[in-house]
DNA sequence: TACTTATTGTTAAATCTTTAACAGTATTTG
DNA sequence: CAAATACTGTTAAAGATTTAACAATAAGTA
């Protein structure tokens, strides 16, 4: 019943932070305040964020979700619990794959990157036959020209695109086609995609023009 | 006089991507329509934007940039000229380092990746001092310790971080310490910074879970 | 037990961002 | 040259996000 309640994107990134912030967190409970201390976020942005998330809990969720009640902070557990239900994170791995295996693509290939995220790669794609050849990795590479038909075969959902520049878009057309409906970007290009596929954009050098001054 | 014009944060962000489509854009002119084509921002939101940017440029820069007027589309030309003077970016090279040489930090290390972007990497830091003396660079590799002193001297104010989670935040307070002003941080961890320190994420996982529902 | 303190839950106001609408002006077309 | 078209510049409304404020309640303390 009623409105269904969307968790906004704002508190939504906020919340993933926070689920890393947890992981790392030692105490049963944890204020507002404290949360704030570790984050620069107001503590009335926390309480509002929360107060969202329970809201959805109430509303979505048969587990009743309780938080701690008035002027005992947050249990630890069970914020996680919430956060990752809500967010709908490491119920089920989703499937990604990388393409584009330069040498910061390849950085991903191995590290126990994904380790316990909830993701899993399973595969990284070049249009480089070489350096497919080449390349050690942990999990199956193929040349860009089996794409469609691996990512389709392996239920494969995301992409991180590390590719150059010159070569973004129409990578990024290649995976709107074969059925992605998320895109990490990596590279600096502005991606044109269809509204239901998702991207994420974290280039090294954009993201220092933004803190530059 | 006036009230000191700010370009929003939201607009900075987009200026700093139109920036990049306007890098491969090899028409004398642009509309707001295809800017909207090209990125899947409405064409208002980018007519609102460089209505600002426009505004900022008549109030505080001596060199008139004029846009093209009224029914003729922008001049890229024009348009990239004001972008970078608005954002200050590209005018002169801001110094970065690189702390933390595992793969994804030594895959920052060449690729010409900084091509002509107003950025220069100075300097890489390790604590592991094997990889210091192992690496091959463009630029000199230090061993953690002497982060503050190359910092300093090397007149470094931008940093990016890639090394383990665990490290994270105290390495965060070294960089601070050495006079840091800004941090692109690639690791999933929440930095607690000062508030003059800015610090912008783009950890791969964190981008994953974004976009993954 | 009564008082003080700590802390959440909740609301409403303030601020920021996006969006629609359209007046006004070049440019093109008939 | 008049009419139609293609655009920007500008404003105001709508929507999203952040912030402050404080009532209510639990826990600690004298």
């Amino acid at each position: 019943m009623s409105t269904t309640l969307e968790i906004p994107k704002a508190t939504e990134r906020r919340m993933i932070l926070l689920l890393n912030l947890l992981d790392s967190y030692t105490e049963e409970k944890i204020t507002s305040v404290e949360i704030s201390r570790q984050t620069g976020w107001k503590d009335s942005v926390v309480r509002h964020d929360l107060w969202l998330l329970k809201k959805l809990m109430v509303e979505h969720v048969e587990t009743t979700i309780n938080f701690d009640g008035v002027s005992n902070g947050y249990k630890t557990s069970v914020l996680r619990e919430a956060i990752s239900q809500a967010l709908g994170i490491e119920s089920t791995a989703k499937n990604c794959c990388i393409v584009g295996l330069n040498r910061l693509g390849a950085a991903l290939l191995d590290e126990g990157m994904m380790e316990g995220t909830g993701f899993k790669i399973k595969a990284g794609f070049d249009s480089n036959v070489n350096r497919v050849e080449i390349l050690r990795s942990t999990f199956p590479l193929y040349p860009t020209t089996e794409m469609n038909y691996v990512i389709r075969h392996e239920n494969i959902s995301l992409a991180v695109l590390t590719v150059a520049d010159k070569d973004a878009q129409s990578m990024t057309d290649r995976l709107v086609k074969a059925g992605i409906t998320g895109i990490v970007n990596m590279t600096r290009t502005v991606l044109k995609v269809p509204p239901q596929v998702k991207v994420e954009n974290i280039s090294v050098v954009n993201a220092l023009k933004i803190i530059c001054n």
